[in-house]
DNA sequence: CGTCTTTGACCAGCGC
DNA sequence: GCGCTGGTCAAAGACG
């Protein structure tokens, strides 16, 4: 099947790409780029390649003539579409950059002629040309003018012109940005998925020699339900979302539907999903950059401390809670669990968190509903999900609700540390994507840097930031320098980026369908805790 | 005075 | 149906 894609892949250059895609902020040449660069690189077959057409069909660029494969970037926007021929751009470079009034008028008349668009388009600034032309044509016919007004006037009339254009370009830009980043996205889980299923193909052939083959037909099936992103149900998809996460969530979404079994039933499951954050800390609360009202405290049964619940105030009517207990066997743990999705724009901080939420949910997605089949081995997910540590990430999906644990208070395991791997940026704090992203055996570095922001957290402790052998004893919460504290905003954000943005994630995913049926055994659905 | 926290009451789901 | 439990509500109090 790999074969099939024409992937030809080995450790790092895939990384790469992703690297490369994540470090640059977003642009249309660096987007473009990066698919070009898919197509040589790795080299993809033209066949994988129209899944996520280019230029892709908005509607409002329906009408423009597209681009031939051999055209060059600058084929994107505003020339093509504008100019849609030799003939026109070249009267139109004229008429922006010549001198005589004879070529802009002929410029006016070609254009008039050859824009059949609506105002959405370049029309609208023809209009205007049109009229100051017009407002020209009198002032010639009246010869009252010195030719110094007149000359100022049509200078004003090409300044116009040229401004218009250029909104209309900017405005085009923006919407094929838009676009072009949901494709990539989608490219992008789509290449995780085969490079996942690659991987799992050199790691585990063996294995899978010794245990028995994996029902080979049925896996196929299903990676290829799973790849099989088509273009117009993601357009439509993803059409009306701006931003990153909301692309990726549609993404999902997407996966969803196309996945059997994957109900509204598992939708249900998918908003009842929860993200269990285990960090050190002596503050009552974790800051992670929402706003939180406490509406109730409980005392569970059979533990000594009580239970705080919190709803996300940054929005009326957002559905996002949490609750806030601490751990009965170590009191220094505090376990936040976060529940449900914002509906509404999160500062770069909280971004991450809400990332993860969306995320887990959808591991879990997997989770429950294989468990449901009986097939699923949780702890594939879970040790997907942070590469670096199996003792990082923990699934439950044992009732009431599935829930992923992100456990911050172990260190991993050093030799996994040592473990080459991929090499991703890091764009926190401030970041302005979603999905900051890190290299999984990176984190402690990660976690380091975000330790010079702390501010409120005195007690906290998190392995990650030195090694085993620095490890202090559980329950003595190193006292870190004040210089030194680390954020928990931060450290939690760099922990949740650090998994949404991997596209191990989106690999994982694709690892966890594939286990659905290559896995025969793992079919209990167990909770792999680590402080049991 | 507005906002937030506290805390007892209330409700729904679940098991017996 | 009853009791238990987790989760939520809302009035009262605290705080800046």
């Amino acid at each position: 099947m790999d074969k099939a894609w024409g992937l030809t892949l080995d450790s790092d250059p895939p990384v790469s790409f992703f690297s490369k895609a994540t470090n640059r902020p977003p642009s249309v040449p660096v987007v473009f780029d990066s698919f070009l660069n898919i197509k040589r690189n790795l080299d993809i077959p033209a066949q994988s390649l129209r899944m996520f057409p280019f230029p892709v069909n908005l509607s409002r660029l329906d009408d423009q003539a597209k681009p031939s494969p051999a055209d060059d970037h600058r084929v994107l926007v505003g020339e093509i579409d504008f100019f849609s021929d030799k003939k026109n751009r070249a009267v139109a470079d004229n008429c922006i950059h010549g001198d005589d009034h004879d070529s802009k008028a002929a410029c006016v008349a070609v254009k008039k002629e050859n824009s059949p668009r609506s105002s959405l388009d370049v029309n609208t600034g023809l209009h205007l040309l049109t009229a100051n032309t017009a407002s020209d044509q009198s002032t010639v016919d009246d010869g009252v003018s010195s030719d110094v007004d007149d000359k100022s006037r049509s200078e004003l009339a090409q300044l116009q012109v040229e401004l218009q254009r250029m909104n209309a370009e900017n405005q085009r830009f923006r919407d094929m940005l838009s676009q072009v980043t949901n494709n990539y996205n989608a490219l992008q889980m789509h290449l995780a998925a085969l490079m996942q299923h690659q991987q799992q193909q050199q790691n585990h052939g063996t294995e899978e020699v010794v245990q028995g083959k994996p029902d080979e037909k049925k896996l196929e099936v299903v990676q290829r339900k799973f790849l099989d992103l088509g273009p117009s149900a993601e357009t439509d998809e993803m059409s009306h979302s701006s931003s990153d996460e909301r692309t990726r969530s549609a993404t999902l979404r997407l996966i969803w539907k196309q996945h059997p079994g994957l109900d509204q039933s598992t939708e249900a499951t998918m908003r009842k999903a929860r993200v269990s954050v285990r960090a050190r800390s002596e503050a009552p609360m974790i800051t992670d950059g929402c706003q939180w009202r406490k509406y109730g405290q409980k005392m569970a049964k059979g533990h000594p401390c009580p239970r705080a619940y919190y709803r996300c105030t940054m929005a009326v009517g957002c559905p996002v809670r949490k609750q806030v207990q601490r751990c009965a066997e170590d009191r220094t743990i505090l376990i936040t669990t976060y529940e449900g999705n914002h509906n509404h724009p999160l500062p770069p901080a909280a971004m991450a968190m809400a990332s993860t939420t969306t995320a887990a949910a959808s591991m879990l997605l997997s989770g429950s509903m294989s468990s449901a089949d009986g097939l699923m081995n949780p702890n594939l997910l879970a040790r997907a999900i942070l590469p670096c540590s199996s003792s990082v990430a923990t699934i439950s999906a044992s009732a009431p609700f599935p829930t992923v644990t992100l456990d911050l208070t172990h260190n991993p395991n050093p030799l996994q540390l040592q473990r080459p791997s991929s090499h991703f940026q890091v764009h926190f704090p401030g970041q302005t994507q979603n999905f900051a992203s890190v290299t999984a055996p990176q984190l402690p570095q990660v976690f380091g840097q975000a330790l010079y922001n702390q501010s409120k957290f005195s007690g906290l402790q998190l392995s990650h930031e030195m090694g085993s052998s620095q490890l202090p004893h559980q329950g003595q919460p190193q006292q870190l320098h004040p210089a030194q504290r680390p954020s928990l905003v931060d450290t939690v954000s760099a922990a949740t980026a650090a998994i949404t943005a991997d596209p191990n994630f989106t690999a994982a995913l694709a690892a966890a369908i594939s286990s659905i049926i290559g896995s025969a055994n793992g079919n209990t659905t167990t909770t792999n805790n680590n402080s049991k």
